[in-house]
DNA sequence: ATTAAATAAATCAAATTTTATCATTAATAC
DNA sequence: GTATTAATGATAAAATTTGATTTATTTAAT
């Protein structure tokens, strides 16, 4: 197959190198390229000018700014069929008329994707990637204010949580960090854990999270609903089978998403 | 099985395959499908011109900002080193314990990227492009809420207006669309007129306008603030001289941005 | 401080890739 | 059918990338 790489695909893997081990040596990636040092240097010299890390003597290190959005796409990458899958299912169960709530993530950014075009529907998220990739959308699309929160792309904190005093939903979808038995669903941050919670106080009907298989028996660091606070979990088709019996015993409605998720556009 | 594919065929593959793989080879592409690399390379630089991808020396990588609105990159990209300049100066204006707000528009995301690095600044906003864009930041940033606004990446509407009924700003920074000695500061879109006009009403400091070369004597669809209202204005080097002394006259001092602002490099 | 070793920068020629043309062929319209 | 347009492959000139070489700089040790 490939012979050499092209060097897009060079400077490509020096970055997930760096990522991996935050520090590198000019020699080993030479010597991993089998290319010469000069060849490295003129990588590192144009990933520096991108800012993606700093040049020292022999090497480099990663620059601490750009891993966040590196992060964030990272996780937008993983699962993503099962969260397309997800997505769907999800936005099917939105109805003419609907409010709905949803909160930040790869996740939720998939179930905005596929709402459908239905009348009179409005979604409230504090997920601004959601907004900004879906662009021009049918249905009425409400953003939080608050404070900006890189890491996730979204918004939360005091004027967050004030904003959704004036609101009250139909539904609220969640894209959990971790979901398990003892400890219900939880989030990485705070900002975030508290605007979810919030939601939850402010929605007339079901609570409806959203998890792939990855999430499951894993707890992240807030806390914000006990499992038998969620009313319905939609799941991918390879999360443990045997979650399902306890699931139910907690009457949570399982849905599992499957078959594939559309294609898209002509030429 | 068919021999040879039509090009669109050839190219929605080459797309998936991209999708796929994140990085292509033309001379991978070129024996995949049988082709001269010529032909490879008009099909790249047709998906490039899409924006679906980026070329690089011996391939393609997949573009990251796809859906970023292919108009709104355009607009970003019209006198862009004027506004880079204009961004600078603005942001210098900010001091220590500055409260300030600042309206969309790709000369205010400017504006943002400029903050420095000093103590106690808080921006709010209802332009997301700089939040996503700008990323980590030394200020703390509060996005207003809102309806979402496709055209200009902003919010708008009754829930920014109320967003803005809790805060007081020292200084507002506004970017517009056109400037007219009669018709003062005019916007497109009337949600984003709204947003302005409560800005500059809930700020105690000078209201500040930045406006690029192109934006003299132009009349946009809404108006928002006479020009008298008007503390301070920034502009280019390009900016029509004999405006100079009409604006002079409203006592707004004018600021003008020149010198250089550090250039780019993509991959 | 001085020196030796290692690393970086600068320069240049060879190899590779891209661009710009042009002639040929295939597809479409008239 | 012929005319027109689009797509293709081939070619030479231009631009980019690369590794080798030389020169400068930094690091570390005496």
């Amino acid at each position: 197959m490939s012979k050499a790489l092209i060097p897009a695909q060079r400077r490509k893997r020096i970055r997930e190198f760096l990522e991996k081990h935050q520090i590198v040596r000019i020699a080993d990636l030479g010597e991993m390229f089998e290319t010469s040092e000069a060849t490295i240097r003129r990588d590192l010299e144009r990933l520096e000018n991108q800012g993606v890390l700093e040049r020292t003597h022999g090497g480099a290190i990663l620059s601490q700014r750009i891993n966040l959005e590196q992060d964030y796409a990272q996780r937008a990458q993983r699962s993503l069929d099962e969260k397309r899958k997800i997505g769907a299912l999800a936005a099917s169960m939105i109805e003419n008329g609907d409010i709905v709530f949803v909160n930040s993530g790869t996740t939720t950014t998939e179930i905005i994707r596929h709402i459908p075009a239905i009348p009179n529907i409005t979604v409230v998220t504090n997920n601004l990637i959601a907004a900004l990739e879906v662009g021009a959308v049918d249905f009425e699309l409400i953003l939080l204010g608050g404070a900006f929160q890189p890491v996730s792309n979204s918004v939360g904190g005091r004027f967050a949580i004030g904003n959704l005093g004036h609101i009250y939903a139909d539904k609220t979808f969640i894209g959990v960090d971790g979901i398990s038995l003892k400890y219900g669903c939880t989030f990485p941050t705070s900002p975030e854990a508290e605007v979810v919670n919030r939601m939850m106080e402010r929605t007339r009907g079901p609570i409806i999270a959203a998890a792939d298989h990855t999430k499951w028996g894993v707890v992240s660091n807030f806390e914000v609903a006990r499992i038998d606070q969620i009313d319905r979990l939609i799941i991918d088709e390879r999360f443990d089978s045997n979650a399902l019996d306890a699931l139910a015993e907690q009457s949570i409605d399982v849905f599992i998403a499957k078959g594939n998720s559309n294609s898209e556009s002509k030429d």
